[in-house]
This record gives structure tokens, sequence and C-alpha cells, in this order.
DNA sequence: TAATATCGACTACGGCTGTAATCGTCAACC
DNA sequence: GGTTGACGATTACAGCCGTAGTCGATATTA
């Protein structure tokens, strides 16, 4: 398992994650504003049943995709690889980082104190 | 401005940044435990300048390299990337997700804590 | 029952990436 | 001055990625 997720197929994943199970139709009419083609849309889909990202279950003719990976946990290993990569594995230059660039609205910082205060604990 | 660095290409980017100019042999006497051969580590050097992240000074017959671009600005571009990508553009999700994980230390979050607070002014 | 639409599977193909060998040239040494 | 070594440049090549066309089979429809 594990296995990378491009972009492309990252946003195959979205719209799966979103609402599931779906048919290759389905999930392309849901990605119409990338512009890609329903050939384009099976591919992504093969290949990440292919890699164990997606299970398939017939229906009929066709297949129906839903996840076989959780979205959090997809998500955890990008950003730890990030994390690793370009901050020595530690978290806080990253958001020191983003804080620099004005990346951070009121909102965040108010988010982030209190998800700190809960850590706390 | 603002190509992609690739993975391979980012060791070799931490090396200059680290210490520069260097030659091709310096940069890979220090990627020595990449097990890369010398003309692995010529074609990284000459991607990269060739798409401007690196500059260079002809020093004889050879070339010195150095970084033309701040570590800074690459990190905050895969960082703003990811975080849009993966959490919708707001960052305490991320940190949330490492917290939760386990992937914070005590110190690290008591590192956050500080910057927070300094944020707060 | 014959034509058509629809599926997934397979094939394609150019660009990027990781990894490297080869080539032509110039400098240094014998 | 000829040979050897070190350079950068060029070429190579397989795998992945983005994007898509084609094919064979099946279901639907007329």
């Amino acid at each position: 398992m594990s296995e990378r997720i491009s972009e492309a197929e990252w946003q195959v994943m979205e719209v799966l994650w979103h609402a599931s199970p779906l048919t290759a139709q389905e999930v392309a009419a849901r990605l119409a504003e990338t512009g890609w083609s329903l050939p384009t849309v099976k591919t992504l889909l093969s290949r990440l049943a292919a890699k164990g990202a997606l299970a398939t279950t017939e229906d009929g003719r066709r297949y129906l995709y839903e996840p076989a990976v959780a979205r959090a946990d997809v998500a955890a290993g990008e950003s730890r690889r990030l994390v690793d990569r370009l901050f020595g594995g530690r978290p806080a230059p990253l958001v020191a980082h983003l804080a620099e660039r004005g990346e951070l609205s009121a909102a965040d910082i108010a988010e982030l104190e209190a998800l700190i205060r809960e850590l706390k604990q």
C-alpha cells in the first residue's frame, strides 16, 4: 500500500472522497471544469484502482469506484514528506514560513491557537 | 522564474544552499551518501542551471555553481502548493493532522506556541 | 435482428525524472 | 609534443504522468 498519488489523480480522489461510489461517467461529470475527456478520467481511475487507492465493485457491465484509502492518511503522508524535506521534520518553521509571507489570516492564527491549547493538555 | 524543482534536484540545491559556490566535483563529493555517479550530479546541475535555479560562473574550464533562488522562496512555494491542495489553503488542518498522528513532539508544540504568541502581536 | 451506444482494457505518446554513458575539447604532465 | 585526465555538452533510456484514441464486447434500441 501507500503508493504515491499524482496531482491529477488527487483530483479524481477528491471527487470520490466527497461522494462515492460513482461510475466513471459520474466522476467525469464532476470533473467537467478540468476539461478532461472521458478517456482521460477512465485512465486515471484505472491507475488508481491498479495501485489500490480505489476499490471497484461490478455493477452490471461497469464499475462503481470508491476510495480504498482515507483522505486523512494520504494527506498525512504527503504532509510528512514535505515537512521532512523542507523543514527537517519540524512543522513550526513551516508555519513560520506561511506567516512571514502573510499567508496566514487572523482566523488561521486563531484556529492554530485553539489547536495548540488543546494539544497542550 | 519559479520552475518546479524535483526531489533529486532539491538535494543538489540543499548542498549549494549550505555552501557555495562549488564545482560539480565538490557538489558530487557532498552527495556521496546518495550513491549518485558524477555524471548524474552533473546532469542535475545542468538542469537546474537551465531552469534558472542555479547561477554559473566560469572558472577556467569549469563552472562554479551557486543558487540563483532563495531556499525560503522555493520552500514557501512548495508549502503553499501543498496546503492549497490538501487543506484548502488553511494551515491549521495541516498542523492538526500532524498532531493527530503524534508527529508533533512537545518541543514542536512549544515552538508553535511561541510562534503564535508572536504572530498575535 | 441489426445498428448503435457504452464499458473497460489496451495502446499511444510526448514531457519530466532519475540515472548514467559517451563525446569532443582543452589543460597538464611526461 | 603526444598522452592522459578532467570538463561540460550531448545522448540515452526506462518509468511515471498527463492526456487521449482505439478496440472488442456487450447492452440497448429500433
